[in-house]
DNA sequence: TGGCTGAGTCTGTCAACTGGACTTAGACTG
DNA sequence: CAGTCTAAGTCCAGTTGACAGACTCAGCCA
């Protein structure tokens, strides 16, 4: 019953390589209100409940990556200020947010519903997430998918 | 050009009810090892790197919240151990797992490629997650992916 | 009896988060 | 022009959490 998974590092995973950049719980949230359409940073700050320090820090770091532009704008007779766009590097970042939505939706959910969802532009209606192997089969349960070694993969060397 | 976004609070998002469980780094790549198949204390350990006592907190947690759960078994000649079996709403974390590997392979991936993929059971080609909306639409842009409130939106009161 | 191993717990150090006060730069007000 | 308002930060002290490394505990085996 050994898994054939023990024998394969998981050195240079991409899945760890995208939480290096989205991975922890603050990051997150600016992602969400940014792709949510919120883009100044008093109102991000308001929404995520963030000290100022973290989200200043975050923001920094998104633009870093690439995630985010910053973008000056003013409005008439008002000074100029700052809003922080997705680029498509964040765009990208949509299933993830939809995943989380649906397993949040799903497992975390209370009475009244999601507060939020996300629409097809062109029709209106609410966007799902379909698993869909490239033969061209749609997955609907999880245990229909399994991991097998990548291209990548090395073998393990067992540190013993 | 203001944003209808801003008048919309975000008590009860479900994302961030999500992130809440699996938000942090150690905790996803927890359960990435366990929906790879690596399932004792010490070999998620030395994959994900992470110090015992910070894996044993992450462990206890997810069966706290449901998402894996203990199970004892032994092997012939050896004592009893314990490994860490993931729940149907472990299983159900996959589409994030995949939208993660997605976007890390085509922004953070290495010139070799991703050490590991997920395949369909049935026929062993790669799993892609695709964005559909309920009318039918496959959708291959995120642009054309807009948030809406949902159900359970509250109106913000803007705390001035 | 003593040793091995998987799965932890204990302890001290150091980085990160937190809340609150302070700073800065434009624009507007009198 | 001096003073005020606001968005977007920076600074500071206190607390929490991660980290590395040593120690513990329970079965099995020689």
């Amino acid at each position: 019953m050994t898994t054939e998974a023990l024998h394969w590092s998981t050195d240079g995973c991409t899945i760890a390589a995208a939480l290096e950049v989205v991975g922890d719980r603050q990051t997150f949230l600016v992602m969400r209100e940014v792709l949510t359409g919120v883009r100044r940073f008093d109102d991000i700050r308001e929404l995520t409940d963030m000290p100022r320090q973290v989200l200043s820090n975050r923001l920094t770091r998104l633009v870093d990556e690439g995630l985010l532009r910053r973008h000056t704008y003013t409005e008439p007779g008002r000074r100029p200020r700052q809003e922080y766009r997705p680029t498509d590097k964040g765009l990208d970042l949509y299933p993830v947010v939809l995943a989380l939505l649906e397993w949040g939706n799903h497992y975390a959910g209370g009475p009244e519903g999601a507060p939020i969802r996300f629409v097809h532009r062109d029709c209106g209606s609410d966007v799902r997430l379909v698993p869909r192997c490239e033969t061209g089969h749609d997955i609907d349960q999880p245990r229909q998918i399994v991991p097998r070694p990548g291209p990548g993969a090395q073998p393990r060397f067992s540190s013993a």
